[in-house]
DNA sequence: CGTCCTTTGAAGACA
DNA sequence: TGTCTTCAAAGGACG
C-alpha cells in the first residue's frame, strides 16, 4: 500500500506493518496508535510508579483512562489534531491525494504543508512561483532528482513501504505541517492547503501540468537565492513558525495540518481566530518570517538573549536594526518526529513531563519503519538545506554558549562512581523498565543501534522478543553514567550515541544489558540488508529488515548510518549473545 | 527565574 | 579522524 491513505483500515495506514509482524497480526489495526501509546506510557507509568513508590499497579487503568485535557490551549491542540485527522482520513478516503508516486510523501504533496522558515503568506510570488515548481518533484520522487538517490521505481518503494506500526493518526509528516500556518498573516489569501497548486496569480487552485513544470524542476537559483530552495515543495502557504512563536500565539503543532481547500473550509471557522495570530517577529531579510528566528523581544528561549550571543551569524536573516535575531538550529528528523508526536503522546496519557514524554517518544523512535524514519531524516536533512539557504553565514557554533551550560560535566576525569554524582535523578527514573516496550531501544539501543537505528533497531512495539532481558538493570538505576562508553561502542562514531545522554550507554556499558539479539546471519528477505544483519539485530528489528530492506531512497537518506552498521564489530555480537 | 530532565541527531570544538 | 559537547523542542520539576 503505496499510499498512505493505506488501505487498509482508514486508521492510517499502518497495515503493511500488519504484514510486517505478525505478532501484532490484525490487532495491530484495532490496536491503533492508542494501544501503543497506551502501551508506552504504561510502561513509562508503571515504571514511575514503581520507582518511586509501588503504590499502584492502576497505573494502567489509570492510563487507560485518557485525560480530559491539560490546558485549555493543549486542548485545543488536540481538537484541532483530531479534527485535522478526522479529515485527513476522509479526504484520504475520499481519495483525494490519490497515490502520490512517493508513499513516503503522501502529504507532502500538500502543498501547503508550510514551511517552517518561510511562512505565510507573506510567500512573494516568486515563492509561490517557486513552489509550484517544485512540486512536481514531488511526483516523481523516486527520479526526480532528488539527491537522495532514492530508487527511481516509485513501485518499488510503493511495495514496500511497511510504515507504521505503532498507529499514529498523524503521519510522520505532519510534522512539517506544524510548521505551518499558525496563522494566517494578513493580506494573505486563505490559499491553503490544497493538493493542487495554487495559481500564484490567482491564488486558485489548479494541477499543474507536469509538462509546464518539469522545466522548472532543477529550478535555477534566483528564485529564493541563489539556489533552489529544497523545501520549495513543502512552501507553505502561509506559514508560521516553526521555531519562533509568539507568546500568546496559537502554538498548536497541528493546526497546519495538511489539508485542502476542503479541509481548510471545515476548519477555518473553527480554528480561523486561532491562527489569525499577531505577526511574527523574526522576519527573513524577505519579508517573511522565519521560524527559526527568534527575535529578542519574544524570548522564545528564556536562556539566551544575551545580547551578545545574539547572532553572530555574519548574515543576519534580518536587518541587523533589529538586533540580531536567534537564529536556531534546524530540527533534525528526531526533533521533527518529536514536535509531531509529542501532542499526541501527551493526549494519550497522564504524563507531563516532557522527560518521560521525550523517552517515550525515543522508544517510538526507534520502533518506527525504517521508512517513517527515513522520511524524516529527508525532512531533516532539506530543512537544513533550507535553513542554510536562508541563513547562509549561520553556524551552528552561533548558538554556542547560549543556553548555560547544561549539566554535565561529566568530564572524562569522573570515574565510574562519579555518575552517579549526577545532580539529577537517574535516567531509570523515567524509564526504569521500560523494557517491555517496544523499543529495545532505547536506552542502551540509543548506543548500538540508534544511528543507526534507522535501519535496525526498528522493533515493532509488539514484538516480544527483545524484551525481557535488557530491562532495567538495577544497576542502571544507580548510575547512568553520564556518558561515557562510548568508546566500546564508538563505531557509532559521531553519531548520536556521542551525546551525553549517555543513559542507555552505562548499561551497555555494563553490557550486562543484553538485548536478545538474533545474530543470525540471514540475509534472506532483503537482498542487500546484510550489513544489518551482519550484526545482531533486536529480533523485532530483525524482522524488519527482513522485510524491508533498505531502500536505496533509505541508504541515501541514512546511508551514513548502514556504514556505521558495516562497521560493527562482532564483537557486539558476543555481547550481547550471552 | 533559571536550569534540569530526557530523547536523537547534527554540527562545532577539541585532541 | 575520532571523541566529546552543545543545541534543537518541550514542559513539569526543582532549587
Amino acid at each position: 500500500m503505496p499510499q498512505l491513505n493505506g488501505g487498509g483500515g482508514d486508521d492510517l495506514g499502518a497495515n503493511d506493518e500488519m504484514i510486517s509482524f505478525k505478532d501484532e497480526g490484525e490487532q495491530e489495526e484495532k490496536i491503533s496508535e492508542n494501544v501503543s501509546a497506551e502501551r508506552d506510557l504504561d510502561d513509562l507509568k508503571s515504571s514511575l510508579v514503581n520507582e518511586s513508590e509501588n503504590n499502584s499497579s492502576s497505573s494502567d487503568s489509570e492510563q487507560a483512562e485518557r485525560r480530559p485535557q491539560r490546558r485549555p490551549d493543549l486542548e485545543s491542540y488536540e481538537k484541532a489534531r483530531d479534527y485535522f485527522s478526522e479529515a485527513l482520513r476522509r479526504q484520504q478516503d475520499g481519495g483525494f491525494f490519490k497515490s502520490p508516486h512517493y508513499p513516503g510523501y503522501p502529504f507532502l504533496m500538500i502543498p501547503d504543508l508550510s514551511n517552517p522558515y518561510l511562512s505565510n503568506g507573506a510567500l512573494s510570488p516568486s515563492a509561490r512561483t517557486y513552489l509550484q515548481m517544485k512540486w512536481p518533484i514531488l511526483d516523481v520522487p523516486g527520479s526526480a532528482g532528488l539527491k537522495d538517490s532514492r530508487s527511481p521505481t516509485p513501485g518499488h518503494l510503493s511495495n514496500k513501504v511497511p510504515v507504521v506500526q505503532h498507529a499514529h493518526h498523524v503521519h510522520p509528516l505532519t510534522p512539517l505541517i506544524t510548521y505551518s500556518n499558525e496563522h494566517f498573516s494578513p493580506g494573505t489569501p486563505p490559499s491553503h492547503l490544497s493538493p493542487e497548486i495554487l495559481d500564484p496569480k490567482t491564488g486558485i487552485p489548479r494541477t499543474p501540468h507536469p509538462s509546464e513544470l518539469s522545466p522548472y524542476y532543477p529550478l535555477s537559483p534566483g528564485a529564493v537565492g541563489s539556489i533552489a530552495h529544497p523545501l520549495g515543495w513543502l512552501m507553505p502557504q502561509q506559514g508560521q513558525p516553526m521555531y519562533s512563536i509568539p507568546p500568546g500565539g496559537f502554538r498548536h503543532p497541528y493546526p497546519a495540518l495538511a489539508m485542502n481547500a476542503s479541509m481548510s473550509s471545515l476548519v477555518s471557522s473553527r480554528f480561523s481566530p486561532h491562527m489569525v495570530s499577531p505577526p511574527p517577529h523574526g522576519l527573513h531579510q524577505t519579508g517573511i518570517p522565519h521560524p527559526a528566528i527568534v527575535s529578542p523581544g519574544i524570548k522564545q528561549e528564556p536562556h539566551d538573549m544575551s545580547p551578545s550571543m545574539h547572532a553572530k551569524s555574519p548574515v543576519p536573516p534580518k536587518k541587523e536594526e533589529d538586533k540580531r535575531p536567534h537564529i536556531k538550529k534546524p530540527l533534525n528528523a528526531f526533533m521533527l518526529y518529536m514536535k509531531e508526536m509529542r501532542a499526541k503522546v501527551v493526549a494519550e496519557c497522564t504524563l507531563k513531563e516532557s522527560a518521560a514524554i521525550n523517552q517515550i517518544l525515543g522508544r517510538r523512535w526507534h520502533s518506527l519503519s525504517r521508512e517513517e524514519q527515513a522520511k524524516y531524516y529527508e525532512l531533516a536533512r532539506k530543512e537544513r538545506q533550507l535553513h542554510s539557504q536562508l541563513y547562509p553565514g549561520w553556524s551552528a557554533r552561533d548558538n554556542y554558549g547560549k543556553r548555560k551550560k547544561r549539566k554535565r560535566d561529566n568530564k572524562p576525569d569522573s570515574k565510574p562512581e562519579d555518575f552517579s554524582i549526577r545532580s539529577k535523578k537517574q535516567c531509570v527514573q523515567y524509564l526504569p523498565s521500560e523494557k517491555m516496550c517496544d523499543s529495545p531501544a532505547s536506552s542502551h539501543g540509543s548506543m548500538l543501534d540508534s544511528p543507526a537505528t534507522p535501519s535496525a533497531a526498528l522493533a515493532s512495539p509488539a514484538a516480544p522478543a527483545a524484551t525481557h532481558s535488557e530491562q532495567a538493570q538495577p544497576l542502571s538505576l544507580t548510575t547512568k553514567p553520564e556518558g561515557r562508553m562510548h568508546h566500546h561502542f564508538s563505531l557509532a562514531g559521531k553519531a548520536s550515541g556521542s551525546s551525553s545522554s549517555s543513559s542507555s550507554s552505562s548499561s551497555s556499558s555494563s553490557s550486562s544489558h543484553s538485548h536478545s539479539h538474533l545474530s543470525i546471519p540471514i540475509g534472506t528477505s532483503g537482498s542487500h540488508s546484510t550489513p544489518i544483519l551482519s550484526r545482531p539485530i533486536p529480533f523485532t528489528s530483525l524482522h524488519h529488515s527482513m522485510l524491508s530492506p533498505p531502500s536505496p531512497y533509505h541508504q541515501a537518506a541514512l546511508h551514513s548510518h548502514h556504514a556505521l552498521f558495516q562497521s560493527q564489530p562482532l564483537s557486539l555480537v558476543t555481547k550481547h549473545n550471552d
